[in-house]
DNA sequence: GCCTGTTTGGACCAGCCAGTCCTATTTTAC
DNA sequence: GTAAAATAGGACTGGCTGGTCCAAACAGGC
């Protein structure tokens, strides 16, 4: 992929999680990648529909390569990985001043009633997310209670993060976050044999 | 309040739920309301950002009469009227076929960064909201584990919903928000001594 | 009947929007 | 060297945006 469309691309990613898609404009997009006239944007994007869909590509094949790279990480306990995860999305949140949200909630909030293609591809993430997560499960299952859904709380805790996001750009406070990431693990743990493990 | 001026309201409540706040024009406003000329729009507001505000607060109003009423029932055990009331939640996100937010997450994630005004409003809601909870997770108190945090709780609970409203949107089923909902209420059951109640 | 405020109707403005088109110049690949 | 990209610069369209302004029809109170 060419420099210059990656560099459409970062760009249009941080406009888009700062102030959403439909309040993004191509001009916007243009001006902040540095390049002039609209012609060169549309000479790597037919339309900004393709734009939005190239981003959101983009950031989950990011957050799968970064973000959610701890999820797999063989030399660590899983439920440690599962807590690091957890403490690695409200350390995001807080370094951005709790500005922007999660890309993909942003996104969905927005778009998901509105944009039947986006909507696909926002739940096609969530569900490719929570796979990550629930296969961390099931590696962890003799842990497990008996009848615990991995599907479920893999579900439970994306919802709850997602939640969190939402809470901390609202009151601008990361501590509401810090403690509902707290009070998530507690919840994990209730699923666990043996309770809770030191952290 | 004059009758035309309750009808905008509504007319633009229903609107920006379901659309969002940018994605609502004055135009469309007028339109579904039925009246004709923006002379009369702008008779009752002097504009849209005030509209914006009014629609918020009788939102609020609304749902703290109606939504939040189960919470202050005192015929029934408080935690039974906790639950309940996040079964009223479940029950009017499928009614509305998993379209449209929470009237409030929706506007919280699209304006929460991009205008202050409406940021703070949103927060004072939520914490409203939040404090509803927390005064009945008070009066329960006896019952709770020593150390419980009810305000920590309360947003825990209000996170939650908004993620599991947020999921429900973007997979348009309804099923993920009812299994978020009675994790969730595992998990208040966790602070209680003698554990979850019969529900 | 007359006056005052509500309602109706629509023309209009400047600015932004996504998207098109055309023309050059520069870089890169072979 | 030459062809094919990439880069640059800008004029333009048609539609939508929030918002203003003006004028006529209508109501009820006196």
């Amino acid at each position: 992929m060419s420099d210059r469309k990656v560099q459409i691309l970062d760009s249009a990613a941080e406009l888009i999680s700062e102030r959403g898609y439909t309040q993004t404009s191509v001009d916007d997009v243009i001006r902040h990648a540095g390049l002039c006239g609209k012609s060169h944007f549309y000479h790597y994007f037919k339309s900004k529909e393709e734009l939005g869909y190239a981003v959101l590509n983009r950031q989950f094949e990011r957050f799968a390569d970064r973000g959610l790279a701890v999820l797999r990480e063989p030399m660590i306990d899983p439920i440690e990985r599962l807590f690091l995860f957890i403490d690695s999305v409200v350390a995001l949140q807080a370094q951005r001043g709790c500005r922007g949200g999660s890309s993909f909630g942003t996104l969905a909030s927005e778009l998901a009633d509105a944009h039947e293609g986006f909507r696909q591809r926002i739940e096609m993430v969530f569900e490719r997310w929570a796979s990550q997560i629930q296969s961390l499960l099931w590696e962890v299952r003799p842990q497990l209670q008996d009848g615990a859904d991995t599907a479920r709380l893999a579900r439970f805790i994306i919802a709850t993060l997602e939640g969190a996001v939402l809470m901390s750009r609202v009151t601008k406070e990361i501590g509401v976050m810090e403690n509902i990431a707290a009070d998530l693990k507690r919840f994990i743990g209730m699923h666990l044999r043996d309770g809770v493990p030191t952290s």
